[in-house]
DNA sequence: CATACGTGGCA
DNA sequence: TTGCCAAGTAT
């Protein structure tokens, strides 16, 4: 069962673009988006991979942050890959922002310092699929192309109340190829894959009950005309998350602390973090530990247990603040490269993963108890 | 086709 | 507190 769409109903399909088109105008000053007030194919190209998975809420402050170091495509091609990455510090989903500047380099080689406008040449760009091909093509030039994201197939399997799984490609592919035919040249192409984002975004939400009396599309709903409307989209269970135990070490030396980067693939690649040790490692098993790299513990204390959820992965972590031997040999041990850094130079210049934030009111413990 | 890949908000 | 999940892509 569970087919892609009910084909008996994907007739509805061409009658919910006008209304989405009239409605979109009338509400869309109720949004203020600043990817929408100075659009450009590299301001639109760099909203659309932040807003990836991501809330536009979230994206604000990081657009126009990365937007003020990066101004355009010949920046990023040539930014430092550490202000790169500083700039995505804590948005998530790291490869974006290594993709973005392959994909400007691309565009600097290739194709004349502009993003190319033939539909596979665009969608062949690191970190550009389907989704954000068609975004960027609909908004910057007008291309008659949808951009079907979880909004588009929430409203859509809500309207034709259809139970395929909208996790699958298969769903994905059958609701672009149902729309596309439908889809206007010019303004109207833009203007109506941000209906359904804003649409998705303040009525048709994803989550506790949509606002249908406000919808343009309630009249053609099925999910509504059959009070269902909670019953739609269907998903996939996810899978269950496996843990991990990590013990993280704050080793302070002076006013300097270490950092370690991460592996260049893999979770968090090339980010830097606090040193750490698999396990839930006792302060016996922590000073063998840093023995191994002539380090000798002055003190240890332990820290707040914390625990980090990625999509995938939890993690439990335990930390520890570790003030070391003052004269201390500093180890080129190329297993535990380390880097002795100041909390304010971890502030403005390294990329720190939100699940070592936990520990980052740490650094300034000191013994110097602070004048609140 | 399934899985890896972050983070924060909301019910 | 727990679980869902958001403007997806790469492999």
């Amino acid at each position: 069962m569970n087919q892609t769409l009910p084909l008996s109903h994907t007739d509805i399909l061409p009658d919910i673009l006008p209304p989405l088109l009239q409605w979109y105008p009338a509400q869309a000053d109720n949004r203020q988006l600043p990817w929408r007030e100075s659009p450009n194919p590299y301001h639109t190209w760099l909203s659309e991979i932040m807003l990836q998975q991501t809330r536009a809420s979230a994206v604000i402050p990081y657009y126009e942050r990365f937007l003020d170091a990066l101004p355009d495509i010949p920046a990023l091609a040539a930014a430092d890959e550490t202000l790169l990455m500083k700039l995505w510090q804590g948005l998530g989903y790291y490869s974006r922002a290594r993709n973005l500047q392959k994909a400007a380099r691309i565009i600097m080689d290739r194709h004349h310092g502009k993003l190319p406008q033939d539909q596979s040449a665009l969608q062949n760009l690191p970190g550009i699929g389907p989704y954000t091909a068609g975004a960027i093509g609909a908004i910057a030039w007008g291309k008659p192309w949808p951009a079907v994201d979880g909004n588009v197939l929430r409203i859509v399997s809500r309207v034709l109340a259809s139970s395929a799984d909208i996790a699958s490609a298969r769903t994905r592919r059958a609701v672009t190829d149902a729309l596309s035919p439908l889809y206007p040249s010019g303004s109207s192409a833009g203007a109506l894959n941000q209906a359904f984002m804003d649409l998705g975004a303040t009525i048709c939400l994803p989550h506790g009950a949509p606002h249908c009396p406000r919808c343009p599309l309630a009249a053609l709903c099925l999910a509504h005309e059959a009070g269902r409307e909670q019953d739609f989209p269907v998903k996939k269970a996810a899978r269950p998350r496996r843990v991990e135990q990590y013990t993280v070490l704050l080793l302070r030396q002076g006013n300097t602390y270490a950092l370690h980067q991460r592996p260049k693939k893999g979770l968090l690649a090339g980010l830097w973090e606090f040193p750490n040790l698999p396990g839930k490692a006792a302060s016996q098993q922590i000073r063998k530990y840093l023995r191994q790299y002539g380090l000798t513990a002055d003190s240890l204390v332990p820290l707040p247990e914390a625990r980090h959820i990625f999509s995938h992965v939890e993690w439990k972590l335990s930390g520890w603040l570790i003030c070391l031997a003052a004269p201390c040999c500093i180890v080129a041990d190329s297993s535990l490269p380390l880097r002795w850094v100041t909390p304010q130079e971890i502030a403005k210049t390294y990329s720190v993963p939100a699940a070592f934030s936990h520990y980052l009111p740490y650094l300034y413990h000191p013994t110097t108890k602070s004048m609140k």
